[in-house]
RNA sequence: GGCCCCAUCGUCUAGCGGUCUAGGACGUCGCCCUUUCACGGCGAAAACACGGGUUCGAGUCCCGUUGGGGUCACCA
């Protein structure tokens, strides 16, 4: 490619929490607009923040992002392997005068505050030192940015479209800490240059510090790289996604919710971006249609039956193979077990919309006799439906064991009896499963094989389940 | 509260001034298929927040109101 080869995205998460779901479609979106371009597409972990970062969410966000697919190129960064080049930056703008030493204490900044709170105007910093060239010797300082105070400062935001800020709207925010460690504000303007980043797609909380890492930017004389804000994703109830509403870890969907990666991620490829009527979206068409202009500017709010429904759909076009080996692990089966698991499967899987219902609706092929049968089911065991069970375990003691073979020899059961299928198929389902709802009859019948089949109907026979 | 952003069925969205008596999907409700439950098929109810403009013509452009959201740290 040409021109458009350029193209540098990255996911910058901070490594204090999970990888949540908001996080994993601005990492898609990335990854999306990245191989799109043919460009590429990085990872940075924010750990700016040592004390709120620590290694198992490190994991966890690498996890997350090679279940969803999302590959990044080269290896991952992490943002505290800067740190001496984050100060090189900072004392460079201080150099250049666009920067500060400030020795302001908490005390004196928290009395601004409240001095600002009392006249009720907006609080902004007014550093005595803006001005103040001279080092202070031993006093503890930060540095902060010398931000421009008249005009406003504009952004092209390829989501959010054109949005001006009046400069004296922005104050002296720091960028470095009196510890010598730069904020996250210096930290990402820095390593984005320096990685090369072109492009950068974030949440939209971010829309704000835009204009003050423009400020940066501007004050170091770096290229800008194109910006696009994309709006959060809300719960039910419209408010920031939080734990309450299932910004689980992405593992989480996986392991206790039983999704696929397939559909979280085309689930989340379409809250927020759409391509006209396009519900079913693989990752190659992605790839082929994703671009920001079709980025929707008002926050979306997560729907979990849509998402449920989606699951539903991949599933039923999953590998039988391979959903087998993900179901096993919940049904603590073995090696000879899976491969009926994996039988059962085609039968199953229309069954089920993620993968814990799909191991429910399996469970019954592994169960050990005499099962349990729950209550709907041993409603059905009336003596009259045993006694047509006992005219069926007989003719079926006699039949080819094939589906077709033992289709034709119920129904003929049921004829002899004069009653209708259905009042010999539940019965029969009741006994074979323990259950009133399972795959078809005749199928269940062919998985379980005939001595299986035919014991478990003898039970019900022999041992009244009253 | 200041600043910024947003506003089409319950939800995700299509719509980029006339083709909109507003389309699709999930969900909901009927019907069909049927041995149960699903799957599948058919169908229904369901939206342009409100008020002003601009225009021959507005869901689509502008302003305001209302509502919602984001952000205001030596967190990221």
């Amino acid at each position: 490619m040409s021109a458009s080869s350029s193209v540098v995205t990255r996911f910058a998460p901070s490594p204090t929490g999970f990888l949540h779901i908001g996080g994993a479609r601005t990492a898609l979106f990335n990854w999306l607009f990245a191989r799109h371009h043919g460009g590429k597409f990085l990872l940075r972990i924010e750990d700016t923040d040592k004390a709120r970062s620590t290694t198992e969410a490190i994991d966890a966000i690498l996890d997350g992002m090679r279940w969803l697919d999302l590959d990044w190129d080269g290896h991952e960064y992490y943002q505290s392997q800067f740190w001496s080049r984050h100060a090189e930056v900072a004392h460079k703008l201080l150099e250049r005068g666009h920067a500060y030493r400030c020795y302001m204490t908490q005390e004196e900044l928290a009395a601004q505050r409240e001095k600002a709170q009392a006249e009720r105007r907006p609080f902004r910093i007014e550093s005595p030192w803006r001005d103040v060239t001279d080092d202070q010797g031993d006093k503890p300082f930060v540095i902060r940015l010398k931000a421009p105070r008249d005009g406003e400062t504009v952004i092209e935001d390829k989501v959010q479209g054109r949005v001006a800020v009046q400069n004296v709207e922005l104050d002296d925010f720091v960028l470095l800490r009196s510890d010598g460690t730069p904020t996250y504000m210096l930290a990402v303007v820095v390593d984005d240059h320096d990685m090369g980043v072109t492009h950068v797609i974030r949440g939209d909380d971010h829309l704000n510090n835009a204009f003050r890492q423009l400020a940066i930017i501007r004050a170091m004389g770096w290229p800008e790289p194109i910006y696009a804000h994309v709006p959060l994703i809300h719960g039910q109830d419209g408010a920031k996604l939080s734990k309450r509403h299932g910004a689980l870890g992405v593992d989480a969907y996986r392991d206790e919710l039983g999704l696929l990666p397939e559909a979280v991620s085309n689930y989340l490829l379409r809250l927020g971006w759409g391509h006209g009527d396009d519900e079913i979206i693989s990752r190659e068409q992605a790839i082929e249609w994703f671009d920001l202009a079709h980025v929707g500017k008002s926050p979306s709010r997560f729907d979990f039956k849509k998402l449920e429904n989606l699951n539903g759909h991949y599933i039923r076009e999953a590998d039988d193979a391979r959903l087998a080996e993900l179901v096993a692990p919940k049904l603590g089966l073995d090696a000879g077990q899976k491969g009926l698991l994996q039988r059962a499967m085609p039968e199953l899987k229309a069954r089920a919309h993620d993968l814990n219902q799909l191991a429910e609706g399996a469970r019954f092929l592994f169960s050990r006799r005499p099962l349990d049968v729950d209550e709907a089911a041993s409603a059905l065991l009336t003596p009259e439906s045993r006694a047509l069970l006992t005219h069926a375990h007989k003719a079926l003691g006699t039949v080819e064991w094939n589906h077709d073979a033992l289709e034709q020899s119920v129904r003929e059961v049921a004829e002899a009896q004069g009653v209708k299928l259905g009042k010999l198929a539940q019965p029969l389902r009741a006994a074979l499963t323990g259950r009133t709802t399972s795959p078809g009859i005749f199928d269940v019948l062919a998985l379980l094989g005939k001595g299986e089949s035919l014991a478990r109907i003898e039970d019900q026979i022999l041992e009244p389940n009253e």
